[in-house]
DNA sequence: CAATTGGATGTTTACGTAAACATATCAGGT
DNA sequence: ACCTGATATGTTTACGTAAACATCCAATTG
């Protein structure tokens, strides 16, 4: 196999230019104290044999890879990718580039890997999108001095936690719909192990009860819409339900879908509400009233939050909350004869 | 407790074993030529000492980072999302770490800065997933000795480019609406500067041609929900439309509400036809046909190509297509009076 | 005009790892 | 006992960069 050729290093750069190493390292870095005939020399060298800075030596020097690794379990929800994204820009615009580290079954076992394999990586600082229970066994292997926040969790008092405003975005949910004039609401709650789906739930019965309103029975989906047509073909067998608060947009489609076949009118019977805003709720059929949240927020301030972390050398506890917004469309409406 | 000095070094280790940092490096690495007892005490060392290979040492001594490097646009399309995902899974599988690299604005200038910083960066490898267009002006600063895939992109000329088979699947879903008896299928197409829109597209009319039918104007979305309700208001108002093949999925989301509001029927007046099959896709009303896409295969050929590339130090061209399967649900079926 | 100063540039060194090379040890064959 | 060759381990070195320190030179000052 032919030697794949070595790449041009400072000394080749200095070489050409006739200056030593440490005046290219001065030019690559922009310190002052070079002047200007010897700068433009050096860079004319640099752009003559293409000399690109190697990021290993610097990193080996500097003892800073200028990179924040993500730990995440799937980019199959939007809440993930929506935060991920926002989390890369917000990166990007800090000059920080992003590591993926997916997750492929949410072990612990599994993340425990994937916190050593981080703890090998070229990283300065970790953020973690994923559920709490899930890092318990996991905090042993973290390496030292290095920033860590989570989003999407109830870890505060371990952690840095930036999550959505859960409760506060369910109570204006579940608000909206009693101000509409419904006795009560039905929820269509996320899966068992979810914190966010528990979090929706408990903002969900406690606006009910204070309310004074009776708390149906909530039924359980597992984020997906098809999870949320087969909760939905049993709502709309309750003859006394007129609205319900989904805990995502996706399981809401699904139940919109069960109403549509089983011919209980939205919102004219049947009012829903949704929590997300993915783009498409707008296209719903009828379009979807739901809960908006600011993932770009999330994003960036979780990448604040590790660079801070990193730059005072200080270890962060507790939850940040992101507000939500409610947006209403023609999904939600006031109960039949009302 | 927090040590804030210097991270744990392999002489640190050789020191507390007794032994070279030589040996602690054949520990590290699983080299054989170690005898049991060295190997424990070598290991006793590490784990006492909570020895964590330095991944820049390593980087520059070995000259790989271990590391894939994305550029790519946005996150907020399903298919780059999916795309993605199966890289970064596939790359996990073969020890590699994916490096994030969004471009905030699809400009030449942005890429041309993202190659750049690159460049810089610690990877081995490429992979774009993004039209060739923007990529023009920037192959000038791609480092030398990197493998580079492109994916969702027609270069196939100049760059390896793993895509779906755009037009396959295209002819699939045209070819299964009319072989339901609809006299000619209408398109609703992505946007002008996508090259799968314009592939998806010409495939569409071609295979109309082929089996002599007239070619309906297309009407032009830009993969957004709302574009295809848009579009779908003046389909719904075309008395001769009774077929719609749509360039994805979303689109064909907003175009069932537009057909809905507007009382044509689907599919008993309209069937429409989507492509991509989201995970949603069949929890549409009624749940949609669609041109289900194998992103998981796209990505593994991707991983597997710049990988290749990297090992044998080669430059590849030419194009690589992952096949489609059509998915038919509800949204499809004879046209009225069949 | 010599001494001093300070800016510009060169030299040395260390970062942590692992390849290449060197040495030590020992079993087995004569 | 002596050599042979294999195996286990130690020593040296280089990777590319940048901090720390050293040197040089021109301009300013007493």
């Amino acid at each position: 196999m032919p030697q794949r050729k070595r790449r041009v290093s400072m000394a080749d750069v200095a070489r050409r230019a006739g200056v030593s190493s440490q005046t290219v390292s001065r030019v690559s870095n922009g310190h002052p104290g070079v002047v200007d005939a010897t700068r433009r020399q050096v860079l004319d060298a640099m752009k003559e044999l293409g000399y690109r800075p190697n990021s290993a030596a610097r990193a080996l020097k500097s003892g800073e890879f200028r990179t924040i690794g993500i730990i995440l379990f799937t980019l199959s929800t939007t809440g993930n990718v929506r935060t991920l994204e926002a989390i890369a820009t917000s990166a990007a615009e800090e000059g920080y580039a992003i590591t993926l580290l997916p997750v492929a079954v949410p072990t612990q076992d599994e993340v425990r890997g994937a916190f050593t394999r981080l703890g090998e990586l070229a990283v300065d600082a970790i953020i973690v999108i994923m559920e709490v229970h899930l890092l318990d066994a996991a905090t042993v292997s973290l390496p030292p001095n290095i920033g860590v926040v989570v989003a999407d969790s109830n870890a505060g008092d371990r952690y840095s936690v930036v999550d959505t405003d859960q409760a506060g975005g369910s109570r204006e949910a579940v608000r909206h719909l009693l101000g509409l004039g419904h006795r009560t609401v039905w929820h269509l709650a996320g899966p068992a192990d979810s914190f966010a789906a528990q979090r929706r739930a408990d903002a969900w019965r406690a606006t009910l009860e204070e309310a004074g309103r009776e708390v149906p029975p909530p039924v359980r989906g597992d984020w997906s819409a098809e999870s949320g047509y087969l909760a939905g073909l049993r709502l709309a067998g309750e003859p006394g339900c007129t609205a319900v608060f989904a805990a995502n947009d996706q399981m809401a489609l699904g139940l919109l879908r069960a109403l549509h076949e089983r011919g209980r009118a939205v919102p004219a019977e049947v009012s829903v509400v949704g929590f997300d805003d993915i783009p498409e709720a707008g296209s719903f059929i009828p379009p979807l009233t739901t809960v908006h949240q600011d993932f770009a927020e999330v994003g960036r301030r979780c990448v604040a939050g590790v660079l801070r972390q990193l730059r005072t050398d200080a270890v962060e506890r507790g939850t940040t909350l992101v507000p939500t917004r409610l947006v209403v469309r023609g999904s939600s409406g006031p109960p039949p004869g009302a």
